[in-house]
DNA sequence: CAGGCACTTTGTTCTGCCTCAAACTCGCAG
DNA sequence: CTGCGAGTTTGAGGCAGAACAAAGTGCCTG
């Protein structure tokens, strides 16, 4: 395995309080790893025994039903930590990550979880401010899927989707990865038809351009409006 | 005032493994205080001051929309800690917890949060297990909703009830607190009248019996073959 | 560069559940 | 014990969106 660089890091929130030493220690016990697209990371209901950190690329958090429906639970983007299970005392992941698109991690035993949080608090409150974030992310999606309807929803995952992973490109902005508008009904609760349709009648009044597994949101403000934002 | 017994604290997980001076220690330094049903305990949006553990009483966690919908996110039953933003460095309350019943709650200022976790290594493992066990119940909320129609989705939330705050009585297992349709149309997202229609459905084939903010659950074993569970 | 597969679009039908409406009943406050 | 309000029941009708169906279309592989 090529020898890491520290300044993968240093940049980022839970290691940025620490020196040069420390963060070498931590790659030193890090495992690093590419993933093509589509490659399972790991599966929900096994034992959750490495925390990651995605460098690059983009994940889906992917939850199954007993029906064999699968629903999304989440995007992961660079910089974050994920399965992090183990700060939880779980044994298990609680769902399956999968790239989205080609994508590089590291990851670390649990075992080490513990070293990491007890030796430097700033990686300690920086992954409980992930959780606490996470957490209320998913408090939102609970009450827009219980009382929104689909268009609703489904522009607000535009928005939500562009935020965590948007590029600038000419004449709006693009979902930084591949997504099918499978994917799309896999996120908002409903099925590849309807969101169709919907994203057909926003690219025709001008809200978004489409192409196969991309888009571009040309207009977010009248997304916004659409997604039920209060004015 | 009135002094607190340690034997409040000396059987709940989070505190089990503590000595009866450690155990004094931190009663010592909590706030106890009693809530006449429908009291808000805490408002979302709040600054998150305090930290609580429920001593008697249910409690329900409810999340406004803008328009002005509630959905319960949420059950508290005796003997679990709850509004603990701090522990994920939230600053404010990210939903309002209202009394269910007449309850009985400590709690302490937030800066007690890290105090807590240090000196008592249990009191953080437990602490971060209620919250991976409400994050886990959480996803499967958001599977629920976005997959299963509405009568899976009221089983299920009658089954979950029953689990967190069952007693039993003669003819079946009663929902520990006063509930009305509207409350449970509030858990799964849908209307009182659909609840209702359901719940009068199930009455009439044996299921449960209910009355004014009451409900039985006379066989379980049927509400969990509606409620979709795998055979 | 041709063929196939994955993704997308579009049309039609059908229904679960919401909406609107109104009457009923229980329990409590006065 | 009586009247009122909160909670509940029940009916009828409509429609958003699911289900079913089938025909494009762009991309990658060989």
């Amino acid at each position: 395995m090529a020898q890491l660089d520290e300044s993968l890091l240093s940049g980022l929130p839970p290691f940025s309080q620490l020196t040069r030493v420390q963060i070498r220690e931590i790659l030193d016990q890090a495992t690093s790893k590419r993933y093509e697209r589509d490659t399972v990371i790991f599966r929900e209901g096994f034992e959750a025994d490495r925390f990651y950190l995605l460098l690059d690329g983009y994940l889906r958090v992917v939850r199954t039903t007993p029906e064999g429906e699968q629903i999304i639970a989440l995007h992961i983007s660079p910089g974050q930590l994920f399965g992090i299970a183990p700060a939880l005392q779980r044994e298990t992941y609680p769902a399956s990550a999968i790239a989205a698109s080609e994508s590089l991690a590291l990851s670390w035993p649990v075992r080490l979880w513990e070293t990491f949080t007890q030796n430097y608090p700033s990686f300690s409150t920086e992954s409980y401010k992930t959780l606490g974030a996470r957490l209320g992310e998913m408090q939102t999606r609970i009450t827009e899927l219980a009382t929104q309807a689909v268009e609703r929803r489904v522009a607000a995952a535009l928005l939500r989707l562009v935020s965590q992973s948007g590029r600038k490109v000419e004449g709006g902005v693009e979902i930084g990865f591949p997504i099918t508008r499978q994917n799309i009904s896999e996120m908002t609760g409903t099925t590849l038809h309807t969101v169709s349709r919907l994203l057909a009648a926003w690219e025709k009044s001008g809200i978004i351009k489409s192409a196969r597994k991309r888009i571009v949101v040309t207009d977010p403000p009248r997304l916004l409006v659409l997604s039920g934002a209060k004015s």
